[in-house]
Parts: C-alpha cells; sequence; structure tokens
DNA sequence: CATCATTTTGTAATGGATTACATTATGCAC
DNA sequence: GTGCATAATGTAATCCATTACAAAATGATG
C-alpha cells in the first residue's frame, strides 16, 4: 500500500505539504502542489480511510437502518438518502433490522464505536443505546428519524402530515359516495398508524359516519391486507370501499376481493398509501397517498447533516408535501 | 470518549490486558478479565472503529454496488448479502450506481482507501480501478460478481443458469401450444440478457421455430416492456406470447396488452423473469423463472469471505438453482 | 528449594494521516 | 540592503487499538 510518506518521498517533499495539496490545496504553492498531485497520481496513491478517520473523529458515514430493505416503499426513501449523502461525500451503511429489536440495537452500537457520524431510522424504535444517547445529547444528538414522527423520542424527524392525508383519502371515498368503509391500518406501535387511524376518524366524524367505519389492524404486508379484507367482507353489510396504510395491504386487498368473485373497483373500491412504484402499474392502478419517499430520504440525511454541522437549531419535525392520486382502484359505490 | 486507556486505568492493568480481555480472552486469567470487562462496562467503553482497522488493516466492512436499490429483485438480494455478511460480523455498505460508470468508479475507489476489505458488484461492468486491480492480484482480488457471468472479467460469481432457464420459459411456452413468440430482452451488453437469448434461440430453434421469434431490445423496466409490446402487438401476425427478461417489463407488457383491449392469459401469455415480491400478487398473477435472490446475495458475501480469509481456490463461478413458477399469465394459445 | 517451562502481564512500537507549532522563504516598504 | 509581515514548508505530536517482544509470575519436577 502507498502511503503518503511515499508520496511525500517521491515529491520531494514533507508528507505535511502531501495532505495539504490534497484536502486543502490552497494552503500550497502551485510549483509543490502539481509536483505532489503528479506524484500522487503515479503512484495511484488514496488516503487511507481509517487513519483519516481515526485522526480526524470523523467516519464520513451514515448509518440507515430499516425495518425491511426490500419494501420498495423503504428502498426508495433509502435511494434519496444514499443520493443525498453522496453530495456530500458521505456514504451510506444500511442496516435491515427485519424488525428485530437485537439488530436495531447491534446497529445502533456503531454510533458508539463511532463507526457512522450519525444515524436514520426509518421506523418507530430506538435502540436502547440511542436513548440513553438522546438523553445525553439532546438535541445534539446525530438521529434522525424518518417516515414516522413520534415526539417522546426527542429525535428530528421527517414525514409527512398522516393524520391529514388519511383524511382526505377518506374525503375521497366520502366524495364518490361510498358510506361504509373498511380500514386495515399498520400495527397500532407505530405512530404512523395511529396518526393515519386518527385522520380516519376525524374524516368519519365530519360526517356523522364513524358508526360506518370498520377497522381491523394489519401489518403493512400483502398478506394481511388479503386476509383482512376477507373478514371484513365476510360480515354482514360488508363495507363498499377498503381504505389501507400501505399499497401493499392494498394489493392484498384486492386480490382477496378477486377471490370472493369482487371486481375493484366496480364492486369495492379500494384505496392505499405510499405510491410505490407498482402502483401505477398494478391493475387496477392503485388509488393512493403518494409520499414524497425519495424526498423523505434526502431531507433526513440534510438534517442529519446539519445537525453534524451544528447548524440544526433545535428540534426540527419537518413535514413534506403528500398528495392523493387518483387513478383506478376508486369509483362510485355500486347502485342500490 | 473513553478510550482503551481509560479502561486500562480503571481496571489497573496495562492497554495490552484490556485489548487481550475483549478480543481475545482466553489469553487473560480469569480474575483480570472480570476486573477488565466490569471496567469496560461501567465506562460504556466500545473500541474505536477506525483505531482498530488502522492497526488491523481490516474494516470488516464490504461494499455492495445496485445499478438500482429500489428495483425489488436487487433489494432481495442486498437483503440475502447483509444476513450473511451480519453473521460473520461484516456490515455492508451499499452504493447504488445509478448505472453510472462515474458512481461505479465512486464506490470502486472505497476499495483502495480500504474502506471495504471486499467488493460485490451487481451488474456486468467493472469499473476501471477494480479492473486494474484484477489485473494485478488475480484471483486474490477481492471481487465478488453477483447475478451476472461475465468470464472476461476474471472474477469469481454467482448466478443462475440463465441460458438454460430462458430455454425453460421458452419450452413451456411450447407445450401450451404457442408458435409466434415475441421476446424482450435486457440490455445485450449485459452477459444476463446475452446468456438468456442464446437458451431462447437454443429452444426455438430445437421446435424449429427460431423464424417465428420476434426479439425486441428492453432495458428492464416497465415502460420499456410496456412499449415493445405495444411495438411487438402491431405487426402482422402478432405473437400469442410474450417472454420478457424480467418481471418488471412482464408487468408492463400486460399493461400495454390491456390497453390494446387484449386479455392475459386468454389472448396473449406472458411469462417473466426473477420472481420478484409481486409476481405473485399482480393480476394475472406471473408465470416467471424463480431466482433464489437472497441465496445469491448470501453465496455471494461467502465466496467473498472465502476469498479474504484466502480459503477460495481459484476463480469460481457458482450457479444456484432457478425455478420455473407457473402462475397465470401463461395459457394455451387462443383457438385458430 | 532450585530450575526450567509455561502463563500472564506489561512496555512500547506500530498502523497512516492530520495539524499545532516552529522554521524558513518570500515580498514589500523604506 | 534591512526589517517586518505574510506565505510556504517542515517537524513532530497526536488520534486509539493491537501486538511483538520483554519481563514477571506461576507451577511442576526432581
Amino acid at each position: 500500500m502507498t502511503t503518503i510518506a511515499d508520496v511525500a518521498r517521491a515529491a520531494g517533499v514533507s508528507t505535511a505539504t502531501v495532505s495539504r495539496a490534497l484536502s486543502n490545496p490552497d494552503a500550497v504553492s502551485e510549483p509543490r502542489r502539481s509536483q505532489v498531485l503528479q506524484a500522487a497520481k503515479a503512484l495511484g496513491y488514496a488516503p487511507n480511510y481509517a487513519a483519516q478517520s481515526l485522526r480526524t473523529t470523523r467516519s464520513q458515514r451514515i448509518i440507515l437502518t430499516v425495518p425491511d430493505i426490500s419494501n420498495p416503499f423503504f428502498s426508495a426513501v433509502i435511494r434519496g438518502a444514499e443520493e443525498a449523502a453522496l453530495a456530500a461525500r458521505y456514504s451510506l451503511l444500511i442496516g435491515d433490522t427485519h424488525h428485530d429489536s437485537e439488530r436495531e440495537e447491534y446497529y445502533a452500537a456503531m454510533l458508539t464505536r463511532r463507526e457512522a457520524d450519525g444515524m436514520i431510522f426509518l421506523g418507530h424504535r430506538l435502540a436502547p443505546t440511542m436513548v440513553a444517547l438522546v438523553a445525553k445529547q439532546g438535541e445534539e444528538a446525530p438521529i434522525v428519524n424518518g417516515c414516522e414522527f413520534e415526539p417522546g423520542l426527542n429525535v428530528s424527524s421527517v414525514h409527512i402530515a398522516n393524520a391529514v392525508a388519511a383524511a382526505e383519502a377518506m374525503q375521497h371515498l366520502y366524495d364518490l359516495g361510498h358510506r361504509r368503509i373498511g380500514v386495515i391500518t399498520g400495527p397500532l406501535l407505530s405512530p404512523i398508524s395511529r396518526d393515519r387511524l386518527s385522520g380516519v376518524q376525524g374524516a368519519a366524524a365530519g360526517q356523522r359516519l364513524w358508526d360506518e367505519v370498520t377497522v381491523r389492524t394489519g401489518d403493512f404486508s400483502v398478506d394481511s391486507g388479503e386476509a383482512l379484507t376477507h373478514e371484513l367482507m365476510a360480515g354482514t353489510a360488508p363495507p363498499t370501499a377498503i381504505f389501507c396504510f400501505s399499497d401493499e395491504m392494498a394489493i392484498g386487498a384486492i386480490a382477496a376481493l378477486r377471490e370472493r368473485g369482487l371486481d375493484c373497483p366496480r364492486d369495492v373500491s379500494v384505496i392505499g398509501f405510499d405510491d410505490i412504484r407498482y402502483a401505477r402499474a398494478f391493475h387496477p392502478a392503485l388509488t393512493t397517498i403518494s409520499q414524497p419517499k425519495e424526498a423523505i430520504g434526502r431531507k433526513a440525511v440534510e438534517m442529519l447533516l446539519a445537525i453534524l454541522a451544528r447548524k440544526a437549531e433545535g428540534l426540527a419535525s419537518i413535514t413534506l408535501p403528500h398528495e392523493l392520486v387518483v387513478r383506478a382502484s376508486t369509483a362510485p359505490p355500486p347502485a342500490g
């Protein structure tokens, strides 16, 4: 491995000059600078990452944990984060937690070991190590929550207005003429689900139709959407529309309807949440709440970088715009 | 930050003993060991990653580059890789290249800087830095290719038998009675596409029906599947079945058929490739070639670790089993 | 109890870059 | 040409853990 000393020797200067020529060019006179650059190039020199990181106490890394990396919603967020990180010459370390707290803790420990300068977590749970860090460092703690917003955690976050979005989804169904609506939420441990449910309640109450809403708790998966739709449709007076808190569950819901010989949207409307990559190509194309996924990822990184640069002013909770995208999976209820 | 010296002081031993107690417990007598462990715990000590990495010249990191992280095929591979890496106490640095060679080079440079011990790339192109590394280190170069297999690259790889799989897909269509078949490939720069196309040719020639095959070159995206299907169907004597080299293109193909008022599989059968997460839930559920995505990721990591441990014996090119999954998007051609 | 082998522990060098501080070179004014 | 401010460069300490080697402790043997 070529070291800075090799370059220094080749260029006939000190290691200090090499270091400066590379990382702070203005501090070196032109002739030296090109000498150094040339020597570095000739030797194929690249600064050793560990040494640099040890000396500067900066890793230029961000650790991002996701509950499930193969979920296209999360992977879109990751994509945005990666982009923003790259632009700032940071790199992303990705941890798939599989919703498992042991893994969450494992990744959290990376901050302690200074493997990363900061952490972004997409989820609603904070590993004990991180809670301790927040307790100690307060708003200086280099932690940002993406997608969710749990005030008790005391960390900055980026998300959409989940309650508002959910209310809009409901209102869309009411506007189409639906009265009996089934709602399939995500786990109620997550604020995302609770917020959306509040929005549902608000919208329903506004129409004096809360009695006509049936709520079931899913887990965001296709399977749970499918199973719970069967449950909803099996009752007397089944709903004419189903609002799922994720597109995956909406896909499951539509599959269940089909299994029961029902057509979406003719017999039952379905509305999803997220606007994942396949929402448009699916048949029927999903009506859904579009989340600015890439932007959430980008913004989360930017917020984290601001904290790291000590430019953040207190905790921030940023709300990004969502959008109701009406496609083919919703329609007026069948006559009668 | 607490350092090893703090722990040493607190435990009344030397730093060497602390280091040993932590990373090589057998080398330390029982009483000391517990002294040290207790002190470390009390102080909340965790070894500094950069220092450790600098000293040992091991980063315990693997860099994995993907052309598009939000593609569920790749994210499933990543998931498998992450798992295997974690099991070996390595962590994964993920780089989304957006198919962009500059980014490929950027991530490749991480190896040079020793930010990672090895690299796995899902794609068919090797950045110049990596090519140079392979030229220098030969089969010792810590690089593994996932999904594709390009012999000229001289790196080990994990993949399925693409030609065989493609031939099986064609044979499935022939068995159903199809004669005129449209094929939508991926970019022919990638060996994956070329191999699959060879399989198609083999199967068609075996039936003496190569004349009846129409090939179009896509880019694996939903959009290209859609556009090229329109092209295929616009001709005189359009195909009765379409084989797409990715599920995403198959989804696009089915959408195009629907736009033309055609039903899949009644009027035209469609078969995909990959068996992504949504293949099953899509309507009609996709007939496709299932790739062992997680296993590819896992295996790639294992191969890389073997190279790093100098346990690999020469270049390896591992073929994992695929499977034709027949679902609802294929059926016999319409009568007449 | 002396001797030697074996464990255990400590001392200090090491990995490679950055940077405070010291030194030397350069430029400008008179 | 001298003196002084400023720019450029160099010397060496530093970041923190690991580990070769040296030293000390322990135990076994006769």
